[in-house]
DNA sequence: CCCTAGTCATTTGCCGTCTAACGATTGATG
DNA sequence: CATCAATCGTTAGACGGCAAATGACTAGGG
């Protein structure tokens, strides 16, 4: 089994745990957090924005959208001017929620990241992001 | 949205597209070619040994061998000497895939890390163990 | 002005993954 | 030797994710 491969693919399922369990705290499931950061950064969105803006297909986001609606964290409005598309809009629960989670997140990207030294987190970065753009290029 | 939290993020939706592609080449899903390498290297593991060797839990290694051996690329029996255990045993069809996937799974990660340098190959696993461990330990 | 082609969201159905509940078997203990 | 705790696999149900089919609405062309 190659190298990169499998050892990228534990450390996701290590990081994923990591995330799902920090985002639990603050009643979100895994990905609901990135669904809400599209929110928070323009709100009123709609499913097939922010699908594009999360690299993943409308579809996931109408379920999820759908569930975060039933626990009252957005809601779901048809656009005024054109009744195709609906718009996801943020309720206070919602907004309330930006500040802990992002705190959150840039709480667990330290305490993950602590053992690297300055040049070993600049090099993870553009290895990654090499890796990232093959990844797309082949895609 | 933290640096490294979020481009392993995205590059773990790419590779695992790219890696989704790949095996359906060989009829196979997602994850089920770990399945199978754990097989290939000990054959008629139990449904908990393998979930430990995978590092997924028990329900997901008995639900993928249900649908990789109804398309036939293994079988369940029960052990002999005790029955609470089942074994599962790989199928000439899942036998003939070795090669192929393996081989699959060599070329995609040379195709993906093909513009690295040597050193940046070297310090990417070196830190990204370091992020696996560290996670690990926070778990 | 109507009809068709394009654009969206939604539904359906499948897969991997997890947790929790259930069921069967083994083994140790009194 | 019978019972009870530990050990396994399986089932049930939820969630994120994807592809394909469906349905509603808009806009452009004749």
């Amino acid at each position: 089994m190659p190298e990169f491969l499998d050892l990228h693919s534990r450390t996701t399922k290590v990081l994923r745990a990591l995330v799902e369990t920090a985002m639990r705290r603050h009643g979100l499931h895994q990905g609901q957090d990135h669904l809400l950061a599209a929110l928070w950064k323009r709100d009123g969105g709609t499913p097939g924005e922010i699908a594009a803006a999360l690299h993943v297909t409308t579809p996931t986001v109408v379920k999820m959208a759908t569930r975060m609606s039933a626990v009252g964290l957005l809601t779901r409005r048809r656009d005024e001017h054109d009744s195709r598309l609906v718009r996801l809009w943020l309720t206070d629960a919602g907004r309330a929620l930006r500040e802990p989670v992002e705190a959150e997140r840039r709480n667990l990207e330290e305490k993950i990241t602590a053992d690297l030294t300055e040049d070993e987190r600049r090099l993870l970065m553009t290895a990654l992001g090499k890796i990232h753009k093959a990844g797309g290029d082949l895609l």
